[in-house]
DNA sequence: AACGGGACCAACCGCGCTCAC
DNA sequence: AGTGAGCGCGGTTGGTCCCGT
């Protein structure tokens, strides 16, 4: 079989993303959900493959992400789920709240895998380039990179907006949170470059909103209504399911808090 | 103070799996 | 059964920062 690419690559995006792109894809996932990863760049106005928009959506902006260092007993559990399970990383994220296989992979390269086995030093190994307590942890260093901001200074302020997602944070301040951000962005909608509900509704009712999205779930006035009120995320709304809550990386422990 | 090498981590790439048709 | 689209996963890359010299 020919392996189709993941998109068109001509014009797209690529590297670090620029907080402009972070809070056009955290709105339009926080409104609509990831519905299409592929589709969904064109419709949040971003010049980006879908791909991209998953990774830096999964690895990044997700709401309840863990940001900082890893804690003895977390890095205890990926040295043992590592022995049984191998490089399943994403199997050991999932026994990992808020922690990213990305993540939680750079991490057991840049660190773990020394612990786990040492090195014999009459191997030539440096102990101490390895020795990460003669440099910054993890944690610190990252919020040193919120200072430069991730090669991109003006990153750091979308970043800091996303470690507001930390762990400390209650899941209603989580939501409280996300909600800010719709609403303000939907406040922008209009010069913004993404498409709104009511363009998309209208211009491609024959591809986009034909798909079961719109056919098995979809009314019509949550297409224009803002997505985000609290009606959107009753349990009455025909939003509220599995599927949408995997789409938004909530956890079970999330979706139960409404 | 300047520079080079290593460490770190976000992002990319390509493969394989699943599902719908 | 064959094909293609979409997605998830794991390996790798490249940019940036820090530390030692």
């Amino acid at each position: 079989m020919v392996r189709t690419p993941c998109c068109d690559k001509t014009g797209l995006k690529k590297g670090t993303w620029t907080p402009e792109e972070d809070r056009k894809l955290t709105a339009y996932i926080t409104k609509y959900g990831s519905w299409n990863w592929r589709q969904l760049p064109k419709f949040a106005g971003l010049s980006r493959c879908g791909k991209s928009c998953r990774l830096r959506w999964m690895n990044y902006l997700r709401p309840n992400l863990k940001r900082g260092n890893f804690s003895k007993e977390e890095e205890q559990l990926i040295i043992e789920l590592h022995e049984s399970l191998g490089n399943r990383w994403s199997t050991i994220a999932a026994k990992l709240p808020g922690r990213t296989d990305n993540e939680i992979k750079n991490h057991w390269h840049t660190y773990l895998k020394k612990l786990a086995r040492p090195i014999p030093v009459s191997q030539g190994e440096k102990p101490s380039s390895s020795n990460r307590s003669k440099r910054k942890s993890a944690g610190e260093k990252r919020s040193d990179q919120s200072k430069n901001s991730l090669s991109n200074p003006s990153t750091n302020h979308q970043i800091l907006e996303s470690s507001q997602f930390s762990p400390h944070e209650s899941p209603s301040e989580l939501c409280s949170l996300m909600i800010d951000t719709a609403q303000e962005n939907s406040a922008s909608f209009g010069e913004s470059t993404e498409v709104s509900p009511n363009e998309m509704f209208f211009e491609t009712i024959e591809s986009f909103w034909t798909e079961p999205f719109l056919e098995d779930i979809y009314d019509a006035k949550y297409v224009v209504a803002p997505l985000l009120d609290t009606e959107f995320f009753s349990s009455d709304s025909p939003f509220i399911g599995d599927e949408l809550f995997c789409s938004y990386g909530f956890s079970d422990e999330y979706v139960l808090k409404f």
